[in-house]
DNA sequence: GGGAACCTAT
């Protein structure tokens, strides 16, 4: 686009203006500068330095004293695609006498702005300088900036002033509201807004859907779709988009569908958002193909459409697909490199994730930012790369990143699943704000590194804080409980859930009770805890009194937790392996072999045990008996030596660790050295420093025979050990580790 | 004179 340069522009003559004087001038005419030609330039600037440009031909004009002309220069420096705040404060503070007009709108720039508080000063300044009172238009942005900072109690005088200065029916305002307690979580309050609103209009039951889909209720917004159907509102395009959002949530295809010829039939004008939601919709509902067919029909694509398809194949595994979509992406910014990391993230493939993560670095393409580095940093937590993880803290600090809670909870949560608890906890006492889940994740790691006493501790210090608890705070506070043996702890915590802090006990808490109840050997109120469940026990409730037989060696009761795990999942070799466990240990190798033909012939395996280790910034990984890695040679020959070593001392294996029969005695004693957790330490005591403490990921649980040995290797070697099993943390030091051998 | 509501990635 051509642009001309304002200062050659001459105004038509009838326009021109006398040579003003700021301080005398007043023009109340305004209808006559509104379609000045000086301002239809200013919507065709692309940069700031035009609206500059303009600027200096406005003051020479003294088009600059009008202060409908001074607005529209604020709004296009604040809103347009290249905003520039402190710009736009410039040309208000050049303004000797701004009028309600002019305040509104630089308060509106900053409600949008990346520093929304900023609003509320201007909101303070201006009751201090203006002789005007806020209107109906300033507090539609008021709210605006109290939504985004999602400040309740500021939002609340807000409300409150509207009311006063009666404005309470200004159905702008009352939107705006709904959406501002609905931001605040407070999606009661919103709602008691929309239905006390006179008139409302379709933007009302827009904001009240949305708040419903945006505050993890989509029943409820779809329910409310239906009554604007039934009261003949005409929805719009943002209605649908909406509706669909909550399809999206619910995967509800049949209504997704149903949507979709809706929006065709009542010819519900097409816009690129509203295409958007629909791919949402479709991938988020399992059909890939159909998001696929849409998005080569849409005949504008922007980042969203993009990402959207890339996360929907990745979510499904379709790793190819979703880098081909990542490769024929016009540009790649960050948003598309987050999400193929974290979709490998959250597929338990970590160390694609950080394959993926070196390569944005190299590829200078985009620029790690939050996101990024939650992702990553999660990647870090689930393989025990404390190097790289460390360095990601740092490159934080030099960024000069703010550590939001979102940042601050994974960073304790890698430090903790790392191994380095202290590193975990300075980072959580170095920040301010700390909200439920920066809370407890710090509880979940205490819980994990077996400090239940601490863990509650700090569960009593985040009341203190009026922090509110919830569902996943229970899960990380019963896990300490279970960790350490704390029983009546356990009970109090769980019979308080609902009846003192409202969070309903759902099917986990329910599993880390039986947890508690089963390892502390009191299988019956275990079992009867199950029988009185609200809900259908799930998997992973049938898991924990199976685990608690195996500790306390019940097979009957045994058979039956994994007769139910089994036929709710019927691919868990997990169940399997405990169960064959315990018949080893009972001695009953006959059932021992029966369950290994069940397993051939139902076409299972036993995940096989890996163990990873981190040294100098590489994760090295072993597999049961494994030959691949470049020092195998030295690794088996330090493992020779441990052996020895053990022997002196009077080790004698443990051999009802193991899943298969085998026959001869030395035979078996070599599978159990052939473990991987074992290689893992053989090859940290060649790689690492004395000094050093070994840090071990394990994907299974660690089996007793190798707790055995850590705790003997950490005596005779003399150095710490920190094994992470996929249960807890064993931290071994000086022959004894911190689970009291209670696990 | 202008204002409220919508899609991806944690």
């Amino acid at each position: 686009m051509a642009i001309p340069n304002p200062c050659l522009v001459s105004l038509p003559r009838s326009h021109s203006l006398p040579t003003p004087n700021p301080n005398s001038i007043t023009l109340n005419n305004d209808r006559y500068f509104a379609n000045h030609p000086t301002l239809s330039l200013i919507d065709q600037c692309s940069e700031t330095k035009q609206l500059k440009q303009i600027h200096a031909q406005m003051l020479r004009t003294g088009l600059f004293f009008d202060p409908f002309s001074a607005s529209r220069l604020i709004t296009a420096a604040a809103l347009s695609p290249f905003p520039s705040l402190d710009y736009a404060q410039q040309v208000f503070d050049q303004i000797p006498h701004p009028n309600l007009y002019t305040w509104n709108t630089l308060i509106r720039a900053y409600a949008s702005s990346s520093n929304p508080h900023q609003s509320l000063l201007i909101f303070l300044r201006m009751l201090h300088q203006s002789p005007d009172f806020p209107d109906k238009f300033t507090f539609p942005f008021l709210i605006k900036a109290a939504s985004e900072l999602e400040e309740l109690f500021t939002g609340k005088a807000f409300h409150g002033m509207v009311i006063k200065v009666l404005l309470g029916s200004d159905v702008f305002i009352l939107n705006s509201l709904i959406h501002f307690y609905a931001k605040c979580g407070e999606l009661g309050l919103g709602y008691r807004v929309f239905v006390n609103i006179p008139r409302r209009d379709v933007v009302s039951w827009n904001s009240m859907i949305t708040a419903f889909v945006q505050g993890g209720c989509p029943e409820e917004a779809l329910e409310l779709f239906q009554e604007m159907e039934t009261q003949n509102v005409k929805p719009n395009g943002i209605t649908m988009v909406g509706v669909l959002s909550a399809c999206a949530k619910k995967s509800d295809f049949e209504f997704g569908r149903w949507v979709h010829s809706y929006i065709e039939r009542n010819r519900i004008g097409e816009s690129l958002t509203l295409s958007n939601a629909m791919l949402d919709m479709y991938t988020k509902c399992g059909s890939v193909e159909d998001a696929k067919r849409l998005f080569d029909k849409m005949p504008e694509k922007d980042i969203v459409s993009w990402t959207t398809m890339l996360v929907g194949y990745a979510k499904i595994g379709e790793y190819d697909a979703a880098q081909g979509i990542f490769d024929a992406m016009p540009n790649q910014d960050i948003a598309a490199w987050n999400a193929l990391i974290s979709a490998y993230e959250q597929c338990g493939k970590p160390k694609e994730a950080l394959e993926l993560f070196h390569e944005l670095q190299l590829s200078k393409t985009a620029k790690p930012d939050e996101v990024t580095l939650v992702s990553t940093l999660s990647a870090c937590a689930q393989l025990g790369a404390m190097d790289l993880g460390g360095w990601i803290h740092v490159y934080i600090k030099k960024q000069g990143m703010k550590l939001n809670c979102h940042l601050t909870t994974s960073l304790i949560d890698m430090y903790c699943k790392c191994g380095d608890l202290q590193k975990a906890l300075m980072v959580f006492h170095s920040v301010e704000r700390k909200d439920v889940f920066v809370w407890s994740a710090m509880i979940a790691g205490l819980a994990m590194h077996g400090h239940g006493k601490d863990a509650i501790a700090l569960f009593s210090k985040m009341q203190e804080d009026k922090v509110k608890p919830n569902a996943v705070t229970f899960t990380n506070i019963l896990c300490a409980c279970s960790h350490v043996g704390l029983v009546e702890e356990g009970r109090t915590f769980f019979n308080q859930m609902e009846l003192v802090y409202g969070v309903l006990p759902g099917v986990k808490h329910y599993a880390c009770m039986v947890d508690i109840l089963g390892r502390a050997g009191l299988l019956e109120e275990a079992v009867e805890l199950i029988e009185k469940m609200p809900m259908a026990p799930a998997a992973s409730v049938w898991g924990a009194l199976l685990g608690a037989c195996t500790i306390h060696e019940n097979v009957v009761l045994a058979e039956q937790a994994c007769s139910q795990l089994i036929e709710l999942e019927p691919g868990n070799h997990g169940a399997y392996v405990l169960l064959s466990n315990i018949y080893a240990k009972a001695g009953k190798w006959d059932r021992v072999s029966g369950l290994r033909k069940l397993m051939r012939d139902v076409g299972l395996k036993k995940e096989p045990g890996c163990s990873s280790i981190e040294v100098d910034g590489i994760v090295h990984e072993f597999l049961v008996g494994d030959n691949s890695h470049p020092s195998a040679k030295k690794i088996y020959a330090k493992l020779d030596e441990i052996v020895a070593r053990l022997e002196t001392i009077g080790y004698v294996p443990n051999k009802s660790h193991l899943l298969q029969l085998v026959e001869e005695e030395d035979v078996k004693e070599q599978a159990l050295f052939l473990h991987s957790e074992k290689l893992a330490i053989a090859f940290g005591l060649i790689s690492t420093g004395q000094s050093q403490p070994i840090r071990i990921v394990k994907n299974l649980r660690v089996c007793g025979d190798c707790h055995s040995v850590a705790k003997l290797v950490s005596k005779l070697y003399d150095r710490e050990i920190l094994l992470r099993d996929r249960y807890r943390f064993h931290h071994f030091r000086e022959g004894h580790c911190s689970c009291m051998d209670y696990w």
